[in-house]
DNA sequence: ATGAAAGCGCTAACAG
DNA sequence: CTGTTAGCGCTTTCAT
């Protein structure tokens, strides 16, 4: 059916080794025979069998991307996964490199679904687009010796792994800065949990750079749609502070913030300026649209999947390396100039 | 390295072959030898390598779901491919079968995706997410003979396929109806989009049964925020029918509609009644929450991948088929029951 | 019911 | 620089 290497073999007059070696430009060959040989593959429309080649080589030049266990509401964080995914699928076809993927409601789910693909040698390794505390799918690799590299930050210390992820700590100080830019002394650092390591490193930076700047740090403050009291809290947080301006955690909680400034008298951005993260499809939903930093979802999958194949392809050379990509706002109506004349 | 057949074979005391038979229990083995074989694989811990059972087999026990071309702006939908995406896999973990992914900015870059996937004998079929006139990508699997089911409807003859689908025109009639139930009867259509075969669809589900319950359909009304125009003809449109409530083509738009009818002074849902579809994450994010149809996107996957899995491994049964999954109502907030005595 | 043997398409020594 | 040879792990006739 197929065209083989034996077929262009035949058609140049050469042996199938020969023909190979053109297929994996290695060995030297005469640029004659090269050129003749490849001209045949282009005409015949040859294309490499993988199935052949992964059975020589024992390597299957595809990667599996284990998607977080998704439990019934874990619905809204879903544009940060298809962008990754589409960027990390980008820069791997470019590497000839296929990418599958690996799902599951639960942690056992997903451990099974990432053994099979691993023990039938479907994949050569994984990218884990999250990371939390103690994950059992991050001890299942590491324990098998699978490589893999991960989307997020380090979060405990007995796993050594490849870590790609945003620097928050950074984030939190740039936001402030931009908010200072524009007037802001009184700001305020809102969000909706606190267990996630990357709100810490987020609020780091604000604590930190508010002190350096002079200005008062504030507790970060929970804003919990389903607990009035912690709206209640905000409010009062509000006037007492007299805050012109909160930096949200991440674009759906900033746009509830909003609704609740909103709600209890404060327009936005004229009495209160909201500055947020992810710049997601939520910041362009309704008006004022979300000033909010772009997180470079692109670089975090370009990266992760580059740092993967180097580990792949070079196995000895394990490392501990963590790589911070850059961010950049997204400056669009939720913040007023406060330097501006105020008319 | 990996335990092989042989390596099973040895321990038993039988041969290769025999150990290939059990594994695809087809040919007859004794119950013995069966057993035999089979707890010295669970032993030794053997994983069948699907390399070398796609080279001899031909097939790969993968199929690729290819995603639309995402020009930049295409972020918006990603919810619902995430959520098929992890139905269709989990169905085919279930089945064994692995899935890996195509996506592209263009159509060309998704055809080189695509082209490669298949000609490398990397997966055995497609999934196609989308369906839109004269796609490029749909073409290219047709005439390369290529097996595919496509989530969506027909838009053209031409090329015979496997479609699964919502009953878009039953979606319609069904709202109308729900809205009936409600007290409504001056009902409009709303859409920011004429070109998708489903919105035609659903607008004719809604025209038909309005027609049927006696009431007056409307034309359909293009809501297009960056159009000042369509927003000035839909604001006229609810003055002049006196409309109570609005069926919207999809939650964003929904989210939409509504900042713009509270913007000019009618509350939803105390002056007008909107009622969306999708029951995204969207439908969640500010109050009121809307009332929205869930298209079970769940089935949609599941569906998807068996009837391709079908095809696959009985090629000769080509067919034309259209399947249709069920949706149900997601009643929120945004829908108000006139039938209630009026306070 | 089971074994022997050939071969899927490709790579990788090993010779020349 | 190129051809020969021997597998990679599995399936599948063809015998027995």
């Amino acid at each position: 059916m197929a065209v083989t290497i034996k077929d262009v073999a035949k058609a140049v007059g050469v042996s199938p080794s020969t023909v190979s070696r053109v297929l994996s430009n290695k060995s030297s060959i005469s640029d004659q025979t090269k050129q003749k040989v490849l001209s045949a593959m282009k005409e015949l429309g040859y294309v490499p069998n993988v199935s052949a080649q992964n059975l020589v080589r024992g390597l299957t030049d595809s990667v599996g991307v284990i998607f977080p266990p998704m439990a019934k509401d874990g619905r809204i964080e879903q544009q940060f996964y298809m962008q990754i995914l589409s960027a990390i699928n980008s820069e791997a076809k470019s590497k000839g490199i296929t990418v599958a993927i690996a799902t599951g409601q639960t942690n056992d789910e997903l451990i099974d679904n990432v053994a099979l693909m691993y023990n039938q040698r479907r994949v050569d390794g994984f990218i884990l687009l999250y990371s939390v505390i103690n994950d059992p799918v991050k001890r299942y690799l590491s324990q098998n010796h699978i490589t893999y590299s991960v989307v997020g930050s380090p979060v405990d210390q007995n796993t050594a792994a490849l870590y790609i992820d945003t620097d928050n700590q950074l984030l939190g100080a740039n936001m402030v800065d931009h908010l200072f830019s524009k007037g802001h002394q009184r700001i305020l650092f809102v969000t909706d949990k606190t267990s996630e390591g990357f709100v810490e490193q987020r609020y780091t930076g604000y604590f930190l750079q508010m002190r350096k700047l002079g200005a008062i740090p504030h507790e970060a403050v929970l804003f919990n749609r389903k607990d009035p009291e912690t709206l209640d809290a905000f409010y009062e947080k509000l006037i007492n502070t007299k805050a012109t301006a909160v930096i949200v955690i991440e674009d759906i909680l900033a746009l509830r913030v909003m609704q609740y400034c909103q709600l209890v008298g404060y327009q936005v951005p004229d009495d209160i300026s909201i500055l947020s993260i992810n710049n997601s499809a939520f910041a362009e939903i309704i008006h004022p649209y979300l000033s909010s930093y772009d997180v470079s979802i692109e670089d975090l999958g370009r990266v992760a999947l580059n740092e993967l194949v180097k580990q792949i392809r070079d196995p000895d050379q394990k490392r501990y390396v963590r790589i911070m990509v850059p961010h950049h706002l997204v400056a669009r109506e939720s913040v007023r100039d406060l330097t501006k004349i105020n008319h």
